[in-house]
DNA sequence: GAGCATTAATTGCCTAAGCAATTAATATTA
DNA sequence: TAATATTAATTGCTTAGGCAATTAATGCTC
C-alpha cells in the first residue's frame, strides 16, 4: 500500500539533519517492551515515585518539588518564568501555585513596577522545604546509578544529550519567522 | 536539630541493596537541568508529543495508543490486563476506554464465563488506528537516535537496563507477604 | 493622547492519573 | 449451603497538563 509520495507537509520525509544511518527499529519487527522509550518511561515513572515517596513529609509533589526548588535558587520569581523553567504551561502553573499557596508554601505579590505581573514569594515553610529537595534528588538518582563507574556515567551523559539534541533538531518550529502564511 | 536516629522507617538509611560505590550528585552542589533524570524527562516530552503529533489524524493521543497496541495484538483484552500493561490505575483505564469507545475504536462487551470481567474489542476503525502506531514509534525512536552506531545503542540500552533494575531493586514492596497486619 | 498590539495572569473546558469507596459477581470456607 | 472473602469494573474526589478565551496592564504608533 505504501506509495512513493512519502508524507507531504510534515518534516517525515526530510533528508533528515543527522542522517539516521542506522534504522535500529522496524515497525514489522517491533516489541516495545524492548525499546529504549519505553525503558526511560519506565524509569522515570519509579525515579518520579521514590522522590515524590521521599519528599512525602513535607508536602510536596512530583510536580511541585521543581517550581518550588527554582523559586528557592532564585532562578525565577514570577508565574511566566516558572512555567517556562518547569516546562509547563501558564494556567498549568497558576493552578499549581493556587496548590502551594493553599499549603502555605508561597504567596503571591503583585509587583508594583509591572502591576500584570504576580511575583512569587516562598515563606518560611516553603524555603525550609525546598532545602530538603537537593538532597532527596541526589540520593534517589545516585541509588539509581549504583554500579556505574565514572566513565559509565559520562557515556550515559553523551547518549542522552545527544538524543535531546537529535530531539532538539527534529522539532518543527512552531512560530517560523520566514512564513507569513499561518495566521 | 538533628538527632542521631537517622530516618526511622524509610529505606534511606539502608545500606543499600547494589552499593552506590560512587556518589554521582550531591545536594550543595546540584544543578538539576545537568542530571539524568532531567535529560530524560526532557527527552521523554519531546518524544511524545512528537508520536502524539504523527498519531493525530488516527486521533490517538499519547495514553491511548500503548492500550490500543496491546489489543491490537492480543497481549490484553480486560479492564485490569490493559490497566497492567499500561502501568495505570484501573479506574483511569476505564475512562480512558470511555473516551476510546466514544471515538469509535473499541467497544465493552460483558463476559459470559465470568460476569464480573468486561472484554475490550477492537473496531475496524480501532484495528486501522492500531496498525499504524509501530510504524511511528519506529521512525520517532530511530530519528532520535541518528548518528548512534550499533555499538552505541547497544551499550545505552545496556545503562537503561542497569537503571532500571537498581529501580526495581530498590522499590519497597507494598504488600510484602511476610506482614499480616495491614488490612 | 487615542487606538491598537502585546504581555501577564487567570479561567473554562478537556484529557489524564492516583486513591478510596462502591457495586456486582465469583470463590472460599466454615 | 450460608457467611465471608476476593475480584473486576466503575465512580467520586483530587492533582495535573494543554489549549483557547478573557481580563487587565503596558507598549507602541500614528
Amino acid at each position: 500500500m505504501k506509495t512513493p509520495i512519502e508524507t507531504p507537509a510534515v518534516d517525515n520525509a526530510d533528508p533528515s539533519p543527522v542522517s539516521p544511518a542506522i534504522t535500529f527499529y522496524e515497525a514489522d519487527r517491533y516489541l516495545p517492551e524492548e525499546s529504549v522509550g519505553y525503558l526511560m518511561r519506565r524509569i522515570l515513572n519509579m525515579v518520579s515515585s521514590e522522590v515524590e515517596r521521599q519528599l512525602e513529609p513535607s508536602g510536596l509533589t512530583n510536580a511541585q518539588w521543581l517550581p518550588l526548588y527554582k523559586l528557592s535558587i532564585g532562578m525565577a520569581s514570577t508565574v511566566a518564568e516558572l512555567a517556562f523553567e518547569s516546562q509547563v504551561d501558564a494556567g498549568a502553573m497558576t493552578r499549581l501555585l493556587d496548590r502551594l499557596e493553599a499549603k502555605g508554601l508561597c504567596q503571591r505579590v503583585r509587583s508594583l513596577s509591572d502591576r500584570r505581573v504576580v511575583n512569587i514569594e516562598l515563606t518560611e515553610a516553603g524555603r525550609q522545604a525546598a532545602a530538603g529537595i537537593p538532597a532527596v534528588l541526589c540520593q534517589v538518582q545516585n541509588t539509581h546509578l549504583a554500579g556505574f563507574n565514572a566513565e559509565e556515567f559520562e557515556a550515559l551523559k553523551g547518549f542522552l544529550r545527544r538524543i535531546y539534541n537529535n530531539a532538539q533538531a527534529s522539532i518543527v518550529p512552531p512560530i517560523s519567522t520566514g512564513g507569513p502564511h499561518e495566521a
